[in-house]
DNA sequence: ATTCGTCAAGTAAGCGCTTTCAAGGAGTTT
DNA sequence: AAACTCCTTGAAAGCGCTTACTTGACGAAT
């Protein structure tokens, strides 16, 4: 609607401009800018009015050639459209706030040669790098532990990479739900499951594997970590006549159920149907979904301080799996007779 | 888990590293790394093979500082956990990539205070920003169109700022949501509302004021655009005995619902509830949502094509509203008699 | 009164890159 | 064979900051 021209024809103002205005020495604006020592209060308040009138701001580029560091730090995740990723980044960002740190967020929602790509080009741009729930092969992973930037790897633990890690339990929750489902009398099951790359999936799978103990007899569907995805799944899914859906995540659970209702039928008296994460819409749907609690904030927190670590060039030991822990609501219920 | 130290005692290195190694000069390696310049295959082996032996990523400050530009553009946001802002953002981000920029994603889920200073910060470090929804008093607006770094406001517009922007028209679609509302035989309505700083919230109650005409009687019950702030909210709402609640998104909607289900009120048999968005999960929780489809993909488009003509030193246009369409599904329907 | 010590302010050296400019080598033309 | 052009490569000048190091002024100590 209106007309616009910037004017930008005068270029930034540098600290040069500034100094000049305050007929100090650009030292001089450094110092009161940063703060970093001490100037006398009459320089000082000509140095910021100067800095006020010409909008001056510095150049982090210039600033962070000659720290030698632009102090932020790079988040790299599978799909920012899950609220669960950006729960875990929420609370890194607390941390890394704290600390004087900056976080550049990357989503790729593409491949995983994609996440690699973006890691390295990253690694020129920032003072480290937590990876979540990485999709990149063993090789990148072992490149990037060669990198003299610290690596955080969150929600995936490779034997043999030496990088700090730290991740959720994946598979005693789902043994465990899968034990409750079959308290319930189930057997036959159908795992929605997630992308092949990702270690929670396998983690994940390998719990439902685990649970053949429990007499659970389940089949693997594939599909994505998406309520598009699962909705999509189901009808091949159903092939298998399970009594139950145990999907990758609530997602995928909101949209299997939403497909079920679609299909005519419903949940739990037709089909069970759980999910993982415990995301806010998991207790706010119909039926209530049992799920698992995925701790956040822990997750973060200790994310962070690896990576904190790592930027104070410390040592660091890993520390063990998070426990994650069932929670029972209303879409598993017994086997229908 | 495994101990870890990093071998960053030998510092990163550097584009003088690479070139010592390959024997060429420093700029010879940047001609090969940036591919600016024609170079001899031989040449380019050598150096791309040293490079690659050292690992070696070049610094974005140093590039960012000779180059005059980091070739990135920060986005502010209230909150990323709302999968809306998520839809627009991954749109344009689509067109900065493609256009070679990066984005550097902030959210302040905190004051507008906090969003003007990390406007303000963000702009040392980047060649344009790009406002979602802002709630930025006009002051800072004002202040911020003085920069000559490019500014877009995206889903607000505000006369007397100049600066370029974009936005969905909330009015129309809120007025035809009443519209709908009235039909069906509603008269006394509650409206969850959003943040009083936040254009939308404004405008969706312009339209809803303005369907007094179809005896539309609305009042405001104060809320937050998150599900759990609308389920605290639903008692409040519900002492003014309304027949339907207007809820200011898809998120408060959902938590509405869970809160109504909860006091034992089935939707739409005794209450009818809309959001405004049309997020996935309105399409497939039960009952599915009546509520307004905000084009995203038109919306983020839009706003990377005015970013793009700032970074370009163009004159802009600001398009006209992006109109928005009331979709009708079964969260609505007639008063209960 | 002279010598120090102290501390505010300025001078200038780089941080790691890109890019202009100059140099030299190879291929073309007369 | 000389003169010219074209093209690859290197040398060096910054980009905008921070931060030793230096200077100089002023008060305290001798």
């Amino acid at each position: 609607m209106s007309q616009r021209t910037r004017a930008s024809a005068s270029r930034r103002p540098t600290i040069i401009t500034v100094a000049k205005a305050a007929g100090v020495s650009t030292a001089t604006v450094s110092r009161v800018l940063s703060g970093s020592s001490a100037v006398t209060p009459d320089l000082a308040a000509r140095v910021h009015k100067a800095a006020d009138d010409l909008s001056y701001r510095p150049s982090s580029a210039a600033r962070g050639l000659v720290r030698g560091s632009m102090r932020s730090v790079g988040v790299i995740l599978p799909d920012l459209a899950n609220a669960y990723f950006f729960d875990v980044v929420k609370q890194m960002h607390h941390g890394a706030t704290e600390d004087g740190y900056r976080m550049l967020i990357a989503d790729y929602s593409g491949t995983a040669a994609d996440e690699y790509a973006t890691a390295l080009d990253l690694l020129g741009q920032v003072d480290g790098l937590i990876l979540l729930s990485s999709r990149i092969p063993l090789a990148g992973l072992t490149e990037l532990a060669r990198q003299p930037t610290p690596v955080v790897l969150v929600n995936r633990i490779e034997r043999g990479i030496d990088l700090p890690m730290v991740a959720i339990d994946n598979f005693t929750p789902m043994m465990q739900l899968c034990g409750h489902l079959a308290r319930l009398g189930h057997r036959r099951v159908v795992y929605l499951a997630g992308s092949d790359l990702s270690w929670q999936n396998r983690e994940r799978w390998r719990g439902i594997e685990m649970a053949r103990a429990f007499g659970i007899d389940a089949v693997r569907v594939a599909s994505d970590a998406t309520i598009e995805g699962a909705h999509a799944a189901v009808e091949e899914a159903l092939t298998h006549e399970p009594t139950a859906l145990i999907c990758f995540n609530d997602l995928s659970a909101l949209g299997a159920i939403s497909r079920l209702r679609g299909l005519g039928l419903s949940v739990p008296e037709d089909v069970s149907v759980t999910g993982f994460d415990d995301l806010a819409v998991a207790r706010h749907i119909d039926p209530r979904l049992t799920t698992v609690v995925s701790p956040k904030i822990d997750l973060g927190d200790q994310a962070w301080s690896l990576m904190r670590a790592g930027l104070n060039d410390e040592t660091t030991v890993s520390p063990p799996l998070i426990p994650a822990d069932v929670v029972i609501r209303e879409s598993t219920g017994p086997v229908p007779s």
